[in-house]
DNA sequence: TCAATCTAGTTCAGAGTTGAATCAGATGCA
DNA sequence: TGCATCTGATTCAACTCTGAACTAGATTGA
């Protein structure tokens, strides 16, 4: 084993900063969802994302990829969901082994109702804390950090070079 | 209800790509020191506030607040790591109420063990990726999100002004 | 053509989290 | 003093996530 290059202050302050700001921003967005619309952000995320799709449906594992989730998470996500009414399967014609969650009108209500909260708790808890002189900066280090595992590959493949 | 200040589009970057960057880098962290180290990032979170305190040892109140954990999930974490050795708890002599949760030997052999590996994630999946020049303006962003939760009250009043 | 392999999605058991309720010790104050 | 309240920590049931195993449909290539 050779050996260990530690972080430096600078780099430690960052790391913890990183950690502490994403902790704690999740949990109070998720909080204030909770509390101002009854459902938590994972069933947010889930909902957003089916409504910018086309036709607000999407392939269960095109959904898990958006959602950095693992598909037996959203298999049992979609599963409750369901069961509310938010969102309802449709087998994929194409491709017998696919499937598509499909935004229901139900889940259109619910989102069209938690927006306005869920993007006050967003000012509150983040924008309004940064300030707008910083966000330039910010959206810069977020978009060198790549999630670079398993499950974006279908995402960075989305623009296909061949 | 008044009329809701949707995300500009910079705003919008900004809070996308801070969650994407948090859940990313966490998943990435957590799945290198499981399979490096055998332990969680949040066994580790443990052990790291643990061997940072004097006597290694803190109050179970005052963990789960530099941890941003509720009470009783730390509980349960300590359950654990203590059926597994790498803690212990011991009651406080001042407070008939107070637990002490208290690194072992064993638990300090598997921090030091786990550091390097973790380390190395840390720059390999965060760090490396900022590169030098941006962690300055990063933690300039780190530090005006703050927590303003009900968990932070303890830590935030640690400087008693009395 | 058909066996081997790959992919989409689900299932299952075990691990972990949540929120409310509980318990015991400390504290405030009439 | 003694009652009400607060605080530190744990318990419990319901819920959610993880990782591995599994099923079925698609694809590959000899």
């Amino acid at each position: 084993m050779t050996d260990t290059e530690w972080l430096n202050e600078e780099e430690f302050d960052f790391w913890r900063g990183f950690i502490v700001a994403g902790i704690s921003v999740l949990a109070e967005v998720d909080a204030a969802l909770k509390a101002d619309a009854g459902i938590s952000f994972d069933d947010y995320e889930v909902l957003v994302h089916l409504s910018e799709a086309d036709g607000r449906r999407l392939r269960m594992t095109d959904l898990s990829n958006r959602l950095l989730h693992s598909r037996n998470r959203l298999t049992q996500r979609i599963d409750r969901m369901a069961a509310r009414g938010l969102v309802r399967r449709e087998k994929c014609s194409s491709d017998g082994r696919g499937t598509f969650a499909v935004m229901t009108d139900d889940g259109y209500d619910t989102i069209r109702r938690a927006a306005p909260d869920h993007v006050r708790a967003v000012r509150e808890h983040l924008i309004d804390r940064v300030g707008p002189d910083r966000l330039r900066s910010g959206i810069e280090v977020f978009d060198q950090i790549r999630p670079s595992g398993h499950w974006t590959e279908e995402l960075l493949t989305d623009v296909d070079p061949t």
